[in-house]
DNA sequence: GAATCCCTTGTGGTTTATCACAAGGGATAG
DNA sequence: CTATCCCTTGTGATAAACCACAAGGGATTC
């Protein structure tokens, strides 16, 4: 079982809960981290005294920084941490529910475990540690329903830069031009209104207002 | 100094943190309640008994019901006990920070304080208790920029109604119709247009993309 | 090299959104 | 009562979104 935890998760009145109830579980070292900053200087620390931490359990959102955190999301945390510590066991604990979100966590990060706070948040956290712990996957029934979700479409880059300027008001013109500008292909008034309308047909959307709005409310654009 | 409280909270890690807090803080009776119904059977209870709660420290989103309960959201919650107990103090302790909404429930709901959770949310939330006890209103550093900021337009009925229907897809020559239909004037398709430039001014959009983008990200049509 | 496919782009036409101007009607102040 | 204001609605024009068809070009296959 997990000898050393790093909590990273901001809300204090969180805190307390999250961390009774590990280290009740795990009899492991459970220390916490209110900053993205001091979550990876923590883990910097621990590699280089030879003592790492098996798994970090970390939250999404982080309050703005008054300090002048560098990271603030637990998007780039996560990111950075992979880098300086690939081993190292991942749990996101969040209120995060978007499935497209969700699934990028899996796709993109790599990470072991996924747990929605809610009314059974701990228990299912605590099941979480069980199997990342066996080297498994673990998904809360929320976020196993987002992983299966067949469709939850996946935009790309070029995808979501043509949606942020709509929603920027630009005009299909006005977007073309930027493509251009920008070095971005293909870009021509036509080839972005080919685009749209494909998005369109994927979320079954009527016009671009509608579009934008599923868009949006799956957290696709964010 | 408050003798009974109740918490209305459903996240299992966020409960231990509060209620420890506000119990340390006020020796007062602190219970929970981890669905909106359950809340509301509480206060009746404790009403009907002549124990009446004098704080309800309630959040505002609450875990889907599968048990079916009548009431899943903070805002029915308040509004169900405002009407059994008139003159119970309200608290909202939430990860809700969008100016809208903050703002509605000081000017619709009459709550006396309304708490961020995050870096410093318990600390907030104790000094939150201390002017409530005192008729005092409270607001932490967000809520009071969401109420101080001028241009937080509120939206009427109405509006909202049009909006609403935008983002499902309607034209205005539709909306229009839906209006008709559901005896809700002026419901001219001129009418419609009419009232939705005037949001794309208020909110200096430049097209209903845009538009709808906009308040939808400021909360103004959950 | 020719046939094929796929992606990009252009053209032109229809529908919808956006906008300017104005007529009618109810409410109100004097 | 009348002048005025404001809200609603209508008309018609322009801009933008939306859509169907097709040409050109690069890559792949045989």
């Amino acid at each position: 079982m997990f000898a050393k935890i790093l909590i990273a998760e901001d809300e204090d009145s969180d805190n307390l809960g999250i961390v009774s109830a590990v280290s009740d579980y795990t009899k492991a070292t459970v220390d916490t981290a209110q900053f993205c900053d001091k979550t990876l200087l923590k883990i910097r620390e621990a590699l280089q005294k030879n003592t790492p931490y098996d798994l970090l359990i970390s939250d999404l959102s982080f309050a703005l920084d008054y300090k002048k955190n560098k990271i603030t999301t637990g998007k780039e945390l996560i990111e950075k941490v992979k880098t300086i510590q690939p081993d190292i066991k991942i749990i996101v604990f969040t209120g995060e529910k978007k499935p497209a979100i969700i699934k990028s966590f899996f796709t993109n990060h790599k990470i072991d475990g996924y747990v929605c706070k809610g009314l059974y948040g701990l228990t299912q956290l605590v099941q979480a540690i069980t199997a990342v712990d066996q080297d498994n996957i673990y998904t809360c029934p929320i976020s196993k329903d987002a992983l299966h979700q067949k469709n939850v479409l996946q935009l790309d880059q070029y995808e979501i830069k043509i949606l942020k300027l709509l929603v920027q008001g630009y005009k299909h013109e006005e977007i073309s031009q930027y493509l251009v500008e920008n070095d971005i292909e293909p870009n021509s008034k036509r080839s972005v209104e080919d685009r749209i309308r494909k998005l369109r047909d994927d979320f079954n959307a009527k016009n671009n207002v509608q579009l934008t709005y599923i868009v949006n409310q799956l957290g696709l654009i964010d």
